[in-house]
RNA sequence: GGAGAGGUGGCUGAGUGGUCGAAAGUAGCGGUUUGCUAAACCGUCGUAGGAGUAACAUCCUACCGGGGGUUCGAAUCCCCCCCUCUCCGCCA
């Protein structure tokens, strides 16, 4: 959510905004319904005043009831009026994007993101490289045949030393981003509408989400939701800021409308699993910490020795919600191209306003914090280790880093 | 699933129709004093919106879980809903 005195202030601004990122909110009706709305504030304002004036005065003149009664039918039509109004702009304000970074390239879509750089080196192979899927089945370690029998085509398993491998990639990198300072926690993989909304997955993504029957309840699609969610409604310190928070959780998407896409393999599927970085920090600090999290992203996909590039994500591939974003593509050598592994938004004030998320300092400052949401690692990762480092046998060798966590240091097809 | 208790300002916690935006304590902030890593005392201190000012000041409105009702007037009375806690049952 946007401060609504941006909208009062300056219009043209907010205009410009929402038609550079497609929205198609009506910005000069809701400007307008909104002057309305604070004209009428005024005019209730003025009665109510009126009105507890006169309430006092009862106690002394009795007479004074009667003027009340009459008032108060005027007063209810106005604040009925004015309700109404507020309804509606409240409704407007929440489709509103949020601004955006200078520095954000224009474009519709990811082919418009600008590569910043490009960092590692690519493996060459004397022979024909295979795909995620492809090794996945040959080594029996990834299922998806099984996850549609008894979930639905877009589920999987990871089995045997695939598992063994994923569930060492997750732990490896927590215990990374512990060392840099971030917070361990252990979330709820489901969260209310309040906090879907808060964090700007409502009403933008509502069609991603999975939603339980007669509960107030979804499926989280990050723990994005449920970390930032967690200190909605607070106050901060702000002497306790940057505060940095991770957690590792399954993700629920239902990637509706986007079947045939990406699809092969388990690229793009209902349920992956995701270590995550927050960070809740002061407004001017807010640039700082997004560059931290792109060089936490970084730092693990070089510990593993995958090749990728970073792109500074266009107007057209970024959420409403989104200042400025990064996302992190790793090579892929069986597909033959770089995609998306990370992403790493700097959210700015926009789900703080909309969850009640501000800070106070000792020297009386005070406001909405800045958050930051970035990726650390999900399954997608695996498969780029899958694919980087396979041998012409189809084996796959395990990252040194991992090998203590996995107590193999290789896959071999048949083993 | 069954029974009960409760939701008040950063926190703890008084307050059952007007003098309550709300006692007190605590934390925070400013100061005084004594001094040694702290105590005592004094003062100050909620949030949001609107009006107003060069900026302060100041004024008005709303907010005591949420919504509705009664009343000239509601934190306080009535109705509905939500949430939390405790006990019992069941259970990873």
């Amino acid at each position: 959510m946007i401060d609504i005195r941006a909208l009062r202030e300056n219009p043209d601004r907010v205009k410009e905004n929402a038609a550079r990122r497609g929205c198609t909110v009506d910005v000069d009706k809701l400007v307008a319904l909104d002057r309305e709305y604070v004209g009428l504030i005024r005019e209730v304002e003025d009665l109510r005043a009126e009105r507890n004036r006169l309430s006092k005065e009862c106690q002394t003149n009795p007479a004074a009831r009667d003027t009340v009664k009459e008032m108060k039918v005027t007063l209810a039509n106005k604040e009925s009026r004015m309700a109404e109004l507020k309804t509606v702009v409240d409704e407007q304000m929440t489709w509103l994007p949020n601004f955006l970074s200078p520095d954000v390239p224009d474009g519709g879509s990811d082919a418009d993101n600008a590569a910043l750089r490009f960092v590692g080196k690519k493996p060459e192979f004397a022979f024909a490289g295979r795909d995620h899927q492809a090794l996945g089945e040959l080594l029996g370690i990834i299922d998806t045949g099984r996850g549609a029998k008894v979930a639905q085509s877009g589920f999987y398993y990871w089995v045997g030393k695939g598992a063994q491998l994923t569930q060492a990639m997750f732990f490896w990198a927590q215990q990374e981003l512990v060392k840099r300072g971030f917070t361990l926690f252990m979330s709820p993989c489901v969260a209310k509408e309040q906090t879907l909304f808060g964090t700007g997955y409502l009403p933008f993504f509502k069609d991603q989400t999975y939603t339980l029957s007669g509960e107030d309840l979804a499926l989280i699609g990050t723990s994005e939701q449920t970390l930032v969610g967690y200190h909605a409604d607070e106050i901060l310190d702000a002497g306790t800021l940057p505060r940095r928070y991770t957690s590792y959780t399954p993700c629920f998407r239902t990637e509706a409308g986007s079947y045939g896409k990406e699809s092969r393999g388990i690229f793009r599927v209902h349920q992956f699993h995701k270590v995550e970085q927050i960070i809740f920090c002061l407004p001017e600090d807010s640039p700082r910490c997004h560059e931290l999290c792109l060089e936490n992203e970084e730092y693990l996909l070089q510990q593993l020795g995958l090749p990728y590039r970073v792109v500074n994500v266009c107007v057209g591939d970024m959420g409403a919600p989104g200042y400025k974003k990064y996302d992190i593509e790793a090579w892929y050598p069986g597909y033959g191209g770089y995609r998306e592994v990370t992403s790493n938004t700097n959210l700015t004030d926009f789900q703080a306003r909309r969850l009640g998320i501000r800070y106070k300092g000792n020297d009386g400052s005070k406001g909405f914090v800045h958050t930051i949401s970035a990726t650390g690692v999900t399954d997608r990762v695996v498969c780029a280790i899958l694919e980087n480092f396979q041998q012409e046998d189809g084996s796959v060798i395990i990252p040194e880093v991992l090998r203590p966590y996995t107590g193999f240091d290789r896959i071999t097809p048949g083993v």
